[in-house]
DNA sequence: CGTTTATGCTCGCCGCACGAGTTTATTACG
DNA sequence: CGTAATAAACTCGTGCGGCGAGCATAAACG
């Protein structure tokens, strides 16, 4: 029999330890420059047990304190930032340009270390050098970097890349990115992590249920609930560009018929105005959303993209039941482009009973930045566990 | 400021007080019939601290030991079970054409102790009978029931009715079920509440994220993620029957056009065949199975019902990514009449990747009982939680 | 410069689970 | 039939995280 204590229902395992200490360091993460006396109030802690679950974090160099910019009577209390010398993750963006790498500490903000756009869009080339840029982070930080996770405009699935259309790959293994095989390696898709750091810190904060949708080439998105994706049972969920939603005489690259990606990118707007299909029908849209004003056809085959969105997003409000829903990439400047159109086509598309309160549909918050920072998260979800403090403090405890 | 105990997020709230306890109780619900042995080895628990939980439960009247029909050699160990004097929840389900009203213990098998067709549709008469009923039940059993689930073959919202189609209702009140307004009132779609008995213990059990499917009039489901359903932000999620799927030419009673609802249905079928809209598209639909081998318009009919069903899945599959589909009501019948055509678009609509290896479709193993005990499971999610079990210890503590 | 106020610190206590050792109930075997 | 083997239950001392109460401290107010 296997070995109880590895059993993941234990009790052992979600043991009492850090119950206390990953609330602190959740709170800290999520309102980055909160007093040590504003998270022991939210968390109804003591300030017996604020004073020793602060200084066990700070021990461990898991939390730093800092003087607070004192705003009234009484002791001051102080800042709670991460610590300097605590764990760190990189947070990997691979777009259809570029890609960027960037560090971020226990307040989850991404910095930007490396970047650069790809040489050569050979899946070979591009990983090699996101791995050595990868590599020397890892080197300059050491056994700080306790995860790395990655963003890539692609289809995930178990961990791995299964296709990249405006990448031009096919199933491309990531692995080679770690330096370290002991170091987590975390794959997602970015139009998911990206509305996970909209759901978390972004324009859809505080929702219960957030569904995010941006248009680049195709239609990526997902919806988050209590601060994680419903990514289904392989991370591949979120693909709503491949729902049914469209013409079904249209076959999509994806191998489905009647994709309502294809009735709401370039490509789309590229065959309304009859125009043959363009190459990158992301920089295609982006050129006809500027000339809808003054070109008819133009305008016409913008309305009818903005419709189909409208229409389809309508359908996943019905289904999903969001209380918000942010639009990210091309998805936002389409709606602006034609508003009356796309916003007579979701209220059309909506069940009744939601038609008086329908769920705000808003621009995202994060912009560019958002899949750096839901990867970011995605990393120290890892770190900020049970398992994960237990290996830093293991790692702390023997290097003293 | 708020009484910091009150918070949701607080540490307190979350005390480790019934963690050990909790986990027992959840390892004998899903499971009936564990012994104590074999729970404490799952759960990682050494014989101490399953002694120490097993008698504090007892002493509690949250559980029972009773004799082991030995099998090996060693000493005998003991069958956990519910309490006899212990809590009870009461679970109903309200349908097209009846009602039944069952109470479940802490195992979650619901025993029906009444039923009866509705002798008139008007809600307030339906409610009224089943008001007495609930009475009744809550009268014999006193404090030891703790609260009260309702599936409804409705469109659920924020614990109230919207739209009950089937039923012919508008938007109700179902608060005059409960006896004492201290018992909590849990409302829920009956599709989504046996989409959670599926994926818990009937044939999606073990399933990362199921998605349940079922076709009455109009479809119904859920996706259920780690137990629990993904029903968004108002509980009104898994109403997957109006994503336009369909033709967008049809309107439908919901309000939307194109709904997915309206191409697999009784109606649709009756469109196909050339029949008026039927009065009650159910029976109407499971008469054409029926007819199916005889009758080529009729098999030809259900022949495109299935076919938009298949292709519709595929879509929600490609979207959601579950690991298994079960299909409940005429759903299973359906595909079956059909299965050729509806495999056929099922695999046409899978994006390319998901055809290696996509989900098994497969029927739903609880039938009609799926909503009854998907309603006495949600019932005793709320027992079982910290609060619960709190109240619970208090009530029991203040009878001695 | 004392008072007010908000916060941090110290220390004894409690409850839950752990671990090691002991006891008990049953089967297997000579 | 009695003894060994085996599996599981019981007992009890320990550790750990958080609680509460009381005390200490750093600012702002008047």
């Amino acid at each position: 029999m296997a070995s109880p204590a590895n059993r993941s229902g234990s009790v052992r395992a979600r043991n009492a330890r850090w119950r206390g200490a990953l609330a602190v360091l959740e709170e800290m993460r999520r309102e980055p420059g909160v007093t040590r006396a504003a998270v022991a109030r939210r968390l109804g802690l003591t300030t017996g047990s604020a004073t020793e679950i602060t200084a066990r974090l700070r021990d461990l160099a898991l939390l730093a304190e800092t003087q607070a910019a004192t705003l009234g009577r009484g002791r001051p209390t102080t800042v709670l930032g991460p610590h300097p010398e605590g764990p760190l993750v990189i947070a990997v963006d691979i777009r259809q340009e570029d890609w960027r790498c960037a560090v971020a500490a226990l307040d989850g903000a991404p910095d930007v270390v490396e970047a650069e756009a790809h040489a050569d869009r050979d899946p070979a080339a591009v990983i090699a050098a996101i791995g050595r840029a990868v590599r020397r982070v890892h080197d300059r930080h050491g056994h700080r970097v306790r995860a790395v996770s990655v963003a890539v405009a692609a289809t995930v699935r178990s961990g791995g890349v299964v296709q990249a259309a405006s990448l031009g790959w096919d199933a491309v293994d990531l692995r080679a990115l770690t330096a370290d095989p002991r170091t987590p390696l975390l794959i997602g898709n970015d139009a998911t992590l990206a509305g996970v750091a909209e759901a978390r810190l972004g324009a859809a904060a505080g929702a219960v249920a957030a569904l995010h949708i941006t248009i680049e080439v195709g239609i990526g998105g997902t919806l988050v609930v209590g601060g994680r994706p419903v990514d289904g049972a392989t991370g591949a969920g979120g693909e709503f560009g491949h729902l049914p939603f469209g013409d079904p005489a249209l076959r999509c690259p994806c191998g489905a018929r009647g994709c309502w990606d294809m009735t709401v990118d370039g490509r789309a707007i590229a065959r309304h105005v009859g125009d043959p299909p363009p190459r990158d029908p992301r920089t295609y849209a982006l050129e006809a959303l500027r000339r809808v004003r003054g070109e008819p056809a133009v305008r016409a085959a913008v309305g009818r993209a903005a419709e189909a969105f409208g229409g389809g997003l309508a359908g996943l409000i019905n289904a999903l039941d969001p209380d918000i829903v942010t639009l990210g990439g091309l998805a936002e400047p389409l709606r602006a482009a034609a508003e009356p159109r796309f916003t007579a086509a979701l209220t059309d598309g909506l069940m009744r009973f939601r038609r008086a309160d329908p769920p705000p549909v808003v621009a995202a918050a994060l912009g560019e930045a958002g899949a750096l920072h839901g990867a970011a998260a995605a990393a120290l979800d890892h770190v900020l566990t049970e398992d994960g403090l237990n290996a830093w403090a293991a790692f702390v405890g023997a290097g003293r």
